[in-house]
DNA sequence: TTAAACATAGACCGATTGGTCAAAGAAAAG
DNA sequence: CTTTTCTTTGACCAATCGGTCTATGTTTAA
């Protein structure tokens, strides 16, 4: 082959320099999150991170995949393991109350994103709703077990109920951001669990 | 008396520039809104900005009360009307589901800013803590009252409810800033309202 | 009219922004 | 060895950031 490569290779892991990026993004958002603090964060010369990633605004996109991949695709095998549906869906919630009652909760990568995404971005929206789709599929696979199985009502809308699961874990996320104590996130989760029972 | 302005007065009305400014923050949030835009909107310079508002932090604090006594206002107003205290809620979550589903929406400036409030800023989460409880009010009332008149189960718990109703506002809300369609906070509204009827 | 107290527009500040580039270093192929 | 190809470092860029301040009105009280 002529196309190998002849010199020599990278001295950092692009892997895990992105999985620094993400987290930063993730914590302070994008607009917040400054070049000079990825590269002290991610461990990497201007040049190398501009090289490997593209520009900081498509480093934001593949952090945003990353998340997606790791952070949702771990909701989605939770959601999908064999055995009740609907424990799997509470096990999920009580999961996602846990995490966002700890006081250093960062909240959703997702939706700290769609809160900044410029209204005249048309671009970034499409990648945000795609990846917000992929929540609302994972809980509507869940409900349609559920629902097969007669553990929901054979007449539930499982597409609305999947979409405002994904609407409540976004709000949960969100509003977990600021809060100093367990209660809230608690209550959400509480109420929220309490619609199956009857669904 | 002898306290009494002896200058010339402002050749700007400070409620209608911080109005601009609110909506400004709203748009694009509090990082990505620069002093060359506020200063444009609002239609003042630098210094009269200065003389008026303090610094940028401070007029944001201020968009925000400015925020919650209008749009959280109104919405309590809406819930406390006369009449049965669940058709308010239907129809406030209507209402809601509609501006969400302008192209337009921009969201909610509450949680627009929860979503980029710094993890290390306690005092502007402490404001917005004390904002989105308005919020929970506004629903605990509404819900308060129509347990007392018995559109409620006697042994649903309100308070959780209420903060069930808050976080999905907080997340349709969220949802809506990215989406090109009414589907999504259709489903939600419509499978937050089914709740209500057997809760 | 004079002087004091205010508001205005806009120049100006150091610091930081996202982004580029040239020089130096290191590994592999000849 | 030399040459080629790659990476790294860090200086550098124009533009913008939030914030300050001077100079110039403009109005009112004396």
């Amino acid at each position: 082959m002529s196309n190998m490569s002849r010199g020599p290779d990278k001295q950092f892991d692009p892997d895990a320099a992105l999985e620094r990026a993400m987290q930063l993004f993730w914590a302070k958002g994008y607009a917040a999150t400054g070049l000079a603090e990825l590269q002290a964060q991610m461990g990497i010369g201007r040049k190398s991170l501009y090289d490997t990633f593209g520009n900081k605004r498509q480093l934001f996109i593949k952090a945003l995949q990353l998340y997606s991949d790791s952070v949702v695709g771990q909701i989605f095998n939770e959601l999908n393991k064999k055995g009740s549906a609907l424990g799997n869906v509470r096990r999920l919630m009580r999961s996602l109350e846990e995490d966002h009652s700890l006081p250093e909760s960062m909240g959703c990568l997702l939706g700290v994103s769609m809160a900044q995404c410029p209204s005249d971005d048309g671009e970034m929206a499409g990648i945000l709703r795609r990846h917000v789709k992929g929540i609302e599929e994972a809980f509507y696979k869940a409900f349609k077990r559920a629902r097969d199985s007669g553990e929901l009502d054979r007449k539930t809308n499982i597409r609305d109920l999947a979409r405002l699961f994904m609407g409540i874990a976004q709000g949960l996320a969100l509003v977990g951001r600021v809060q100093d104590a367990p209660a809230v996130p608690r209550s959400i989760v509480n109420a929220a669990l309490a619609t199956l029972k009857s669904a």
